[in-house]
DNA sequence: GTAAGTCTAAACAAAT
DNA sequence: CATTTGTTTAGACTTA
């Protein structure tokens, strides 16, 4: 906890010192498609600069201030004082199309305390709210295309008075485009500033890595107004004016520019009013729907995208008609956005994984680029083998060969410092570490999921306790290959799993041996700590009556009791309807984990869901995976409990052996009566494999 | 507040 | 004798 606290401070730190955040995407795409242009990369240096100035210079104003004002407001309640993880740096809530982000919207599904219509509106709002920003980002970065242009062919034509004029029009209006964009974040502050007030969001006094809320709850739009002055006032010292375009600083020139884009107007007249007046207006006035449904992302080719719906919109409207009447705000609805929650987590550690792998490589490039003589890493050469990097990762590649190719000078170190700054190196600890000295130092990237916030591991094991009797079969189908290659503990019991892997047996029956391979191939969790959860599996074994030990001739075999196992749910699944909704909720949640990621791997056209990185697994459609699991949960609920899978049997693997002594026997259920000859399974695994510290490559298999 | 279920840890004994 | 397997107990946690 206290480590994850320090990250963060101090990922925020790094956020301020090289401007340079995840947030910068906007920038990015500006510089690739400026590469496109064929400008040559000291512009593009230039420009990018100005840009990391700028927030630079935000970003210090903005900590000040929240040094100067410490939030005092709601207090953080108890559970969410034991997640620091949750909390958001400002760069990612600030420029994240989501605007909300994941954290912060488990946080409001968590804590439940609006009504549905309440929150309908606040999603709505969010929803006005992203477009909005969507389309300014659009707008800025045509902007800077032109900016650019004009900026290539002063260049080449000479500096001439009147191109210098039309040039600082054009950086005139990007500042005021700027300052649109401020208060489009005013607008967003507001917008959580509102969740703050209905208690959706909990901030934590003084806390460092909130400063968004922080900023929100302690300024009213015109301070940042005046904040933005400051700002920007205090470079006119300077005197780089807009048409110094080696320099370029846009943060410096006059903001009184009469020469305001249309939708700077129409936001000017709204941004101090009330945040969801000013969000319904923006949303009428602004430009056509055609617009919208390019940047609607969950519209797209005239389907519905929301998970596993895939419906068929012929235009916008219907598509909104149909967005409001199917994913209203219910439970199945929150259940998929937990869903797509985790689905962005996992994606999120995949990225950092892969970054990490990228920043090796390029290490490894650049050795031998400058040194190429240098002895190859062995370590390197292992990833490349494995992985198949190469072919896998061509956009962070290209990114890394144009730092390369830039010289590794300090005009392309934002971008190397930023695929460095967010890896995630203790979240691997199986990859091979990077083996020369990294180009800038490694800091926690703000945006990154660490291992410890994604793996159930330690302290926060029993956050999943909700999910005990969640049916094991169809998720573990599902999630089979997820669980196996990452290290996510199982959202089971022992005791299911212990079930399951014996059901999955031919003979329906596993020696204890077998039992802790099933475990260490199927769970990549449980390749670790291997004393510790083997124990539970002898305990769980010892203790269930469920678990009935069979003697044979080569020693003794393990079967699952059917109806015991049976016995031991009805009586809780039947009973709440708290319960029910938990294990819906639950279920939902965590079974098409693996095909919603999946699907939003191919969906994005990301090659990156290998076989090296998580195996080759089928693609189901999120769809039947939501579809099935719902309403798997429904029947489940409505037919009192039994957790049978589809297709097999509850009577199906029941062996009614009494072998142990059961002081207090109630079985009235003398079912058939199945003695277990042998047991001859060869077990797939190494018997004195010792996964204790060693992770296993699953390859193998 | 209590009971039930679960997990973790540990001690111990028997079997291999 | 060391390791594995199996049993039991205890404490902590979560949830109904």
């Amino acid at each position: 906890m206290m480590q994850e606290s320090g990250t963060e401070t101090k990922s925020n730190d790094s956020v301020i010192q090289n401007g340079a955040g995840p947030d910068n995407h906007l920038l990015e795409c500006t510089l690739r498609e400026s590469r496109s242009n064929g400008e040559t990369p000291l512009e593009v240096g230039a420009v990018e600069l100005a840009h990391l100035q700028q927030q630079q210079a935000l970003q210090a104003a903005r900590q000040l201030l929240i040094n100067q004002q410490p939030f005092s407001g709601i207090k953080a309640n108890k559970r969410n004082d034991k997640h620091p993880s949750l909390q958001v740096p400002v760069s990612v809530a600030m420029m994240t199309p989501q605007v909300i982000t994941p954290q912060q919207m488990q946080q409001i599904l968590q804590q439940q305390v609006l009504t549905p219509q309440q929150l309908q509106v606040l999603l709505q709002q969010q929803q006005a709210l992203m477009l909005q920003q969507q389309q300014l980002q659009e707008f800025y970065k045509k902007q800077q295309e032109q900016l650019q242009l004009q900026l290539l062919q002063q260049q080449h034509a000479g500096k001439q008075p009147k191109e210098q004029q039309q040039q600082q029009q054009v950086a005139t209006q990007q500042l005021a485009f700027q300052q649109q964009l401020l208060q489009m974040q005013q607008l967003q502050q507001q917008h959580l500033l509102t969740l703050q007030r209905q208690g959706l969001l909990s901030i934590q006094p003084g806390q460092p890595t909130l400063p968004l809320q922080s900023l929100a709850q302690g300024m009213i739009p015109a301070e940042l107004q005046q904040l933005w002055k400051e700002v920007t006032g205090s470079h006119t010292a300077d005197d780089v004016v807009c048409n110094n375009h080696s320099t370029l600083d846009l943060s410096t020139t006059c903001v009184s520019s009469t020469a305001q884009p249309k939708t700077s107007l129409l936001l000017n007249s709204q941004a101090s009013t009330n945040g969801q007046a000013s969000v319904l207006t923006l949303k009428r006035e602004s430009s056509s729907h055609e617009e919208y449904t390019h940047n609607h992302p969950l519209y797209g080719h005239g389907v519905c995208k929301w998970p596993g719906c895939e419906t068929i919109c012929e235009d916008f409207p219907s598509f909104l008609k149909h967005l409001n009447s199917e994913h209203a705000l219910d439970d199945r609805s929150t259940a998929q956005c937990r869903v797509q929650m985790q689905v962005v987590q996992q994606l999120e550690l995949q990225l950092s994984k892969d970054k990490e792998r990228l920043q090796a490589m390029m290490s490894h490039l650049h050795v031998k680029s400058t040194e190429p003589k240098a002895s190859p890493q062995p370590q390197l050469c292992t990833t490349f083998g494995r992985e198949n990097g190469w072919i896998c990762y061509s956009q962070q590649l290209e990114e890394g060969i144009t730092g390369i190719l830039k010289g590794l000078n300090l005009v392309s170190s934002a971008t190397l410092s930023k695929t460095a700054s967010e890896a995630s190196p203790q979240s691997l600890p199986h990859t091979p570490t990077t083996p020369t000295a990294p180009l800038t130092p490694i800091t926690q990237g703000p945006s990154v999921i660490t291992t410890t916030s994604i793996h159930n591991v330690g302290p926060i094991r029993r956050r999943y306790s909700d999910k005990y009797n969640i049916p094991i079969s169809s998720d573990f189908a599902q999630n089979q290959e997820f669980y196996k290659n990452a290290e996510v503990r199982p959202p089971f019991t022992y005791a299911s799993l212990i079930r399951q892997g014996i059901l999955e047996s031919p003979e329906k029956q596993l020696t204890l041996n077998e039992i802790y391979n099933w475990f260490t191939r199927q769970f990549a969790y449980f390749r670790r700590n291997a004393a510790t959860w083997k124990n539970a599996v002898r305990h769980n074994l010892s203790l269930h009556k469920c678990f009935v030990r069979v003697e044979n001739v080569k020693g003794a075999v393990w079967t699952v009791d059917e109806m015991e196992f049976q016995k031991r749910r009805p009586q809780k699944i039947s009973g709440s309807p708290t319960l029910i909704k938990n294990i819906q909720t639950s279920h939902a949640y965590c079974s098409p984990l693996s095909a919603a990621l999946q699907a939003s791997m191919a969906e994005n056209s990301l090659p990156l869901y290998t076989t090296a990185s998580m195996g080759n697994p089928a693609l189901n459609s999120l769809a039947n995976a939501i579809r099935e699991d719902l309403n798997g949960v429904m029947e489940h609920t409505s037919s009192n409990g039994s957790d049978s899978s589809p297709g097999r049997s509850p009577m199906q693997g029941m062996h009614q052996v009494h072998v142990k002594e059961e002081p207090l026997d109630h079985d009235d259920n003398d079912g058939p009566l199945s003695l277990v000859t042998t047991a001859n399974h060869s077990p797939d695994f190494d018997r004195d494999r010792d996964y204790e510290d060693e992770p296993v490559n699953d390859d193998m298999e």
